[in-house]
DNA sequence: AGCCTCTTTATTTTT
DNA sequence: TAAAGAGGCT
């Protein structure tokens, strides 16, 4: 046996050595929370190479994020030298990578640099320069949605939206883009996915290259994603995907679970395996989190074991609101646990009151998340700046820089270029044509700008790319701006450019590495968490949890509406709820040996306080794995008892089959003025009709099917804001 | 070009 | 509530 191999696979358990080393292709391995699914696939890495000898530079990894891609880099790098060889690459990065080499066949610069989301609204406002910010952003957001689907604007656009302005947005988006030559983060992807398709040599090609490709994280996969495996996978082809249908929680985002639950049909003589054992947790919070993903219909069901012991019982705690929380937490970390202990909730903003209290008691914490650097506007400035030397056709970009710094350009001067810009793709060209137009300040500052872009940037070559950065950004004294700005404004702008520049200093000083570098800040700009080394709390969505894990968790903020959210009033359909469970499940299996949830009677929403019910995930606990603490009293004696559970009246009632609009015959039991068969009008979901009123808990609670098909469960008393009730025949 | 005020709108996040 | 966007005014 191949000495990588006998390494790795000495770290597996029986089981798992005979799943790995006899998987025949395609392989779906079900890899449940907490059974190192990452060493999984480094291992069949090393089998590939050692017992089935397929070259290191045939075997194709592909991740979701470059945190992923570098770690499992890290471990390949550990078995052997020749295993550096595999390509290890985001989605992303390995379709961009697929796209440089074939730039010309679909329609790209070979330059060509990437649009974030925000590029691409700029874009549009090229086209429609008109429209308000916000409604250009939602065409936007449909297109990316769109290409996420791998769809053309000559395709049926009907699933994405019935905003029938939406396909010409979308075309004249398209055409706009192609003209440019950049690409969208959608096209890195569908413009592969066309690329394979139609060109057969390059399939051919890259089949033949990539012998073997794993997938990890499958579950995340969206349709485009799906299908770009689809074009790399041929009968010749090895396959090999990991994941957990049970962590699937970036529905809204495009993912698909049903691409890991279809994965056995549309490839056949699929083996799956099943990874069952976790490594992570004791045994009652295995328990609770098992039985409640359980309650999910959609999963392909798994059993979850674990060699520890039972460990302590998960605590659910009930508090009368949010100062109470933090209170208990802070006095749990008296302990001074900070490093082992993580702070979880579904919302960003709940983090609030608990910096805020650990501010106060000098409790070390950190908040990850958020805030990317790429976002802070003087970066982008400069990619900006970067680009348009690249590509003279990037329109984005030099509406972005012409008066920035301040050179006298306004919108006066910018109306004097457009006009040209119907007969040129060069934006730089466009400025020259319309110099006679201008006049004053505003020439004289246009006519610098094209000149400072014409001077030939690569002398002798010998110098690294930052130094060239540097003397280019210098044309146009951008740094002397920023310091300006720094101190009139307290910001530290000036640094996080140098910060910009010195990443390019390990490049060389050539075009070809400019584009390197462009690509590299576009898809993998480095990690600015300035709390990343901090020690301390952590402080984190359970989204952002995904492949941690902890001591001691604390979920916080199990409330109805809040976790499952709801839009503030409304409950949503079941598959959202199935996502929100999935959440509560990767959030229970981050803990190792404690876990706390809380639950608070009254939380500040939008500025009021509002009273809500504890999670209905609570309820799904098993008794016998958990201890509780009393609920708030009001909603009488305790939440495990049925009877009480405000939920589980209405968890009776049938519903209607979706996408039909049966209007219930009227009369029965009249309360607070609803009955069945009240006509409604959410501002949100539209016209729909009651079919099921309840009086539960004080509250009174009524079931809706709205026209669209969503079914919704509404508490009047707190959304009259937004609902109405309609006269019998009054549809709007 | 920048300041001021009024209005709108509230997840989750990667690339 | 509060933060961001839009639009008007100087």
């Amino acid at each position: 046996m191949h000495p990588l191999l006998s390494k790795q696979l000495d770290l597996l358990n029986e089981p798992q050595k005979e799943s790995v080393l006899h998987g025949k292709d395609p392989l779906l391995i079900l890899a449940g929370a907490g059974s190192g699914k990452t060493r999984v696939i480094t291992t069949r890495i090393a089998y590939l190479i050692g017992a089935e000898q397929i070259h290191p530079a045939s075997i194709l990894a592909v991740t979701f994020t470059n945190k992923a891609a570098a770690e499992m880099k890290e471990r390949v790098e550990k078995m052997a030298p020749g295993s550096s060889r595999v390509m290890i690459k985001t989605f992303h990065s390995f379709g961009a990578w697929l796209l440089r080499l074939n730039a010309e066949l679909m329609g790209l610069k070979p330059s060509f640099v990437i649009y974030d989301d925000k590029d691409a609204v700029e874009l549009l406002r090229t086209i429609y320069p008109d429209q308000p910010r916000n409604e250009l952003k939602v065409y936007a957001s449909l297109i990316s949605k769109a290409k996420d689907e791998c769809l053309s604007p000559s395709d049926n656009l009907k699933e994405v939206s019935n905003d029938p302005r939406f396909p010409e947005y979308y075309a004249k988006y398209e055409e706009k883009l192609r003209r440019v030559g950049n690409a969208d983060f959608g096209d890195l992807i569908s413009l592969p996915v066309r690329l394979l398709k139609e060109h057969d040599e390059v399939r051919k090609r890259i089949r033949q290259r990539f012998r073997a490709i794993l997938v990890d994280e499958y579950q995340d996969t969206n349709r485009a994603q799906d299908m770009l495996l689809e074009q790399l996978v041929g009968p010749e082809n090895r396959l090999c995907v990991v994941g957990d249908d049970d962590q699937s929680i970036y529905r809204f985002r495009g993912a698909r679970v049903e691409n890991i639950l279809s994965f056995e049909k549309r490839f056949p003589d699929t083996k799956v395996i099943r990874l069952e054992e976790n490594y992570r947790s004791t045994g009652h919070i295995l328990a609770a989190a098992s039985a409640v993903v359980n309650n999910n219909q959609g999963r392909l069901g798994k059993t979850l074991w674990t060699q520890k012991g039972d460990g302590e019982k998960p605590r659910v705690l009930y508090f009368s609101d949010q100062r109470e929380e933090t209170a208990y937490v802070t006095d749990l970390l008296k302990d001074k646990r900070y490093e082992e202990t993580a702070i979880l909730y579904r919302t960003n903003a709940q983090s609030k009151s608990f910096e805020d209290c650990f501010r106060k008691n000098n409790i070390p914490y950190r908040l990850v998340g958020n805030l990317s650097f790429y976002e802070r506007e003087e970066v982008k400035d400069c990619l900006a700046y970067l680009s348009l030397l690249l590509n003279n056709a990037d329109e984005v970009a030099m509406r972005r820089i012409i008066n920035k710094p301040t050179r006298g350009v306004g919108a006066g001067a910018i109306s004097k270029i457009d006009p040209f810009l119907d007969d040129t793709d060069d934006v730089l060209e466009a400025i020259k044509l319309s110099l006679p137009h201008q006049r004053g300040k505003a020439k004289k500052s246009l006519e610098e700008f094209t000149a400072a872009y014409a001077r030939p940037l690569w002398d002798d070559e010998k110098d690294s790319l930052a130094y060239y950065i540097r003397q280019f950004l210098d044309r146009f004294s951008l740094m002397e701006h920023y310091r300006g700005r720094d101190r009139a404004e307290g910001t530290t702008r000036e640094d996080n450019i140098h910060e910009l520049i010195n990443s390019a200093s390990e490049y060389r000083g050539t075009t070809e590495e400019l584009v390197r570098f462009m690509e590299e800040q576009g898809l993998n700009p480095p990690s600015h968490d300035e709390t990343e080394h901090v020690q301390g709390v952590t402080l984190i969505t359970m989204h952002n949890t995904k492949g941690l894990e902890f001591e001691r968790v604390i979920i916080t903020g199990m409330e109805e509406g809040l976790f499952p959210r709801g839009g503030g009033d409304i409950y949503e359909n079941e598959e959202d709820t199935e996502e929100e469970r999935r959440l509560f499940y990767v959030a229970v299996t981050r803990a190792m040996k404690e876990l706390y949830m809380t639950s608070c009677r009254f939380r500040p929403r939008y500025g009021r306080l509002e009273e809500s019910w504890p999670s209905r995930f609570l309820n799904e606990l098993p008794a016998e794995h958990i201890s509780e603490s009393a609920p708030y009293d009001d909603f009488g004696g305790s939440s495990s008892s049925k009877e009480q559970d405000p939920w589980n009246e209405s968890q009776d009632v049938s519903y209607p089959e979706a996408g039909k609009l049966d209007i219930p015959q009227g009369g029965g039991k009249v309360l607070g003025g609803y009955s069945v068969g009240t006509r409604v009008y959410h501002d949100d979901y539209g016209n729909g009709v009651v079919f099921n009123v309840i009086q539960n808990g004080g509250h009174l609670v009524i079931n809706v099917q709205f026209e669209s098909g969503k079914t919704a469960v509404l508490m009047p008393e707190f959304c009259s804001h937004k609902l109405e009730k309609l006269a019998h025949d009054e549809w709007q």
